[in-house]
DNA sequence: ATTGCTATTATGTCTGCACATATTCCAAAG
DNA sequence: CTTTGGAATATGTGCAGACATAATAGCAAT
């Protein structure tokens, strides 16, 4: 019995096994080094992992407890778009649909928290292999672009976005829509389908960089494991 | 300069600051270590989060290097229901509308990978404040139920199963789909609206134990930050 | 030119110790 | 009885050193 996977796994077991039934404290790290023959450390590395995977709650002094009400954690995994498509074995393409500057509208300026004036508009229609993939509908705050603005006809603003302003901080969410007439048309699908939705929202420190959403095609599942 | 949290985010300032251009190789954390004037352990702490977090790529002996096609990894919280509902500020409820023993059909059998023979097969209908909030569709493995059975009726399968099967592996996705004549019946929706839909697959060890569909109401959306 | 072995090297993990910090609990003071 | 102020304690984080492991790169033999 060494290393931390392997205490993970026998804490994990006892867990399951109700030795350590829900919501009650286990015993301290030091008593489990001991028991365990190894040092404090290790233990402290497999507790720390399952309380990240919410299967723990630990707070200092008050010790470590069993999760009353689990509450899962899921991690997805969110890629450039083209690297998507090319997954799946299919051929990116790009058609750049609009690009202008334009005030936002309100629920963009709500979702942003911040007025900064006039910002580029853009709608690009990702395809794979010919058919349209994903449609994406941006707003991005001109003051962090260069002049000249990059060419976003031949590489997607998703895409230079994460290769120039990258690891910035934000918010996404998921939802399931009815395409409306633009979308519908532009993914080529009838009016009214069901369409799943994202939505995400980026900050810099100081600014607003970006809101966009993703509207993906009929079809489109978003998975993960447990 | 000191603690593992500072040289995250001093890593992640060169980063940004394109010190260290994306997909370049960064110095080793011995190098680092000196550099920063603490152990090896710390800089391996704070380089770990980022790989972690799909900001760094780490191998043994080939070193470190910034992701050049960075997936985000965004972390979802997965709750229960009745949870979901009440952080809402909502009154649950729960309306079981049927749970019988039946054979799984194919998509499910599929999905499960093995046949156990027939499963119990129920379905819930979860409330907030009195309307529909989600459709729940479960299969589930008998072999893992006691005698009596629980009472589906006063607590959801859902929650049941996180309080006395926790902790199992299995898979999750996402996607949108068009409400059927059931679905849109017991949400009380119009037929054919896009409605969000959770599917997952839970294993034990061993023996499958059970597959769900949850179908939110129209308007749900499923959050995080990045 | 290709294949196969080996030395090198960067990260992964462990140990044992120490101090920091948060929080509970109890006791003393008001 | 309530409040306040330690003291105790469990986790969080740090350090230095060591060995394990994986993968590359270079050299040698075929």
């Amino acid at each position: 019995m060494a290393g931390w996977e392997a205490i993970r796994t026998e804490v994990l077991a006892r867990i399951r096994s109700r030795a350590w039934p829900l919501g009650t404290l286990i015993p301290p790290e030091a008593a489990l080094a001991q028991e365990f023959g190894v040092a404090r450390a290790t233990v402290n590395r497999a507790l720390s992992e399952l309380a990240r995977a919410g299967v723990l709650e630990r707070k200092r002094k008050a010790g470590t407890r069993v999760a009353a009400l689990p509450v899962r954690k899921a991690t997805l995994d969110i890629p450039v778009i083209r690297a998507e498509v090319e997954a799946r074995g299919e051929v990116y393409g790009l058609r750049l649909l609009l690009c202008e500057l334009a005030q936002p509208p309100v629920p963009v300026l709500a979702r942003l928290g911040q007025d900064v004036g006039e910002m580029l508009h853009i709608e690009t229609l990702h395809l794979a292999s010919g058919r349209g993939f994903v449609l994406e509908d941006r707003w991005l705050n001109p003051a962090i672009l260069p002049t000249p603005l990059p060419d976003f006809a031949a590489i997607s603003a998703n895409e230079w976005l994460v290769a120039h302003i990258s690891y910035a901080s934000g918010d996404i969410s998921f939802s399931a829509e009815a395409a409306n007439d633009a979308a519908a048309a532009a993914l080529g699908v009838a009016q009214g389908s069901a369409v799943f939705v994202t939505e995400r929202c980026t900050w810099a420190p100081d600014a607003p960089i970006t809101w966009v959403r993703l509207i993906h095609a009929p079809g489109y599942r978003l998975s993960t494991v447990l």
